[in-house]
DNA sequence: GATTCTATGGTTAGGGA
DNA sequence: GTCCCTAACCATAGAAT
């Protein structure tokens, strides 16, 4: 820079600020980048300084949503969820063993249909498989979330526990289900 | 307070601190309670400011949950859940029309072997199959992270766009994959 | 354990680019 | 939209309560 046209910036320090809706719109959104980036840093901050587990999720005015998680948001949420949907040490017996065979190596680390070989793949194909995936996330997530509102609603009155068997069917089905040798 | 027995507080000012896991435990544990008062502070800053919906989630290294929401924690995750997938018109032409066989309504709503009659099952079931639920939700998400997770690892220079027809063929063996009539 | 205290280090509002 | 800039405001380390 010149040194003759250094002008002498303005500086317009920090100002005060009551915490109410930002009627501006740029300033709404210049302040909602640079809080949000400072939200983010401080999350992340918190989860090294005191090997805590944090999940951030923003959506702003517009709808887009941005987050942050460590070790992942999903990590973090499906903790949460997972805390959430009560105790499961109430369970009768009968449900308890079918939980150990859900909860068995066998149905997680049995290779699936989606274990395929990214590095064989093109660009395109690289970023068309991540958009299916999260297809399949959307699906999976929305049909166990109608379920479950569903299972809310449903009064927990019924004692019939026989009936149980059915799951043990069911996972016979999904363990030989997604067995598909992709090409 | 006594004003002979006014002592000069020796004042401790804040001092730099590099940000890594805090060893002593009980400064983790006060640093902890601090920052996460701080970060739900910012976070609501953040949605009153901007009109943004926050939430956030912390485990405490011994487990405990604790969360912010505005307008509340479960509004945020369902948004977010349901809102996943990213933009789509960035796409190359080709995927984009594999996206449209994606987005086509024979695929997500054609009824999957886990649309059962909820209201046949007695308490247990409904337990079982919420766990079970969740337990699906983990295998995709978790896939489809560590399939992301590679993806944004392999440089995107391959130009093969032709490639992509795996994934017609991927699609047409999902349409006819999940048809299990349960019981 | 949580809260209070103080002096710093850190954050960020309003400009400008 | 993002980045820099400054100065005023704010969060917080360490110690004590």
């Amino acid at each position: 820079m010149n040194p003759v046209e250094v002008k002498k910036r303005i500086c317009n320090g920090r100002k005060k600020i009551d915490i109410k809706l930002i009627e501006k719109e740029e300033n709404r959104q210049v302040c909602f980048s640079k809080r949000r980036k400072g939200l983010f840093k401080k999350a992340s901050e918190l989860s090294t300084l005191c090997g805590a587990e944090v999940a951030v999720i923003v959506f702003s005015l517009t709808g887009k949503p941005y987050c942050f998680g460590h070790p992942s948001v999903d990590h973090v949420l499906h903790r949460f969820l997972n805390n959430v949907s009560g105790p499961s040490d109430t369970l009768s017996p009968a449900t308890t063993n079918c939980l150990e065979l859900i909860n068995d190596d066998q149905l997680v680390q049995k290779p699936f249909w989606w274990d395929v070989e990214l590095h064989s793949m093109g660009d395109d194909e690289l970023r068309l498989y991540e958009k299916f995936l999260l297809e399949q996330q959307t699906v999976v997530t929305e049909a166990s979330e109608a379920a479950m509102e569903q299972i809310d609603a449903v009064p927990h009155t019924n004692p019939e526990v026989g009936e149980a068997d059915y799951f043990l069917w069911l996972l016979q089905e999904i363990k030989d289900l997604p067995d598909i040798d992709p090409i």
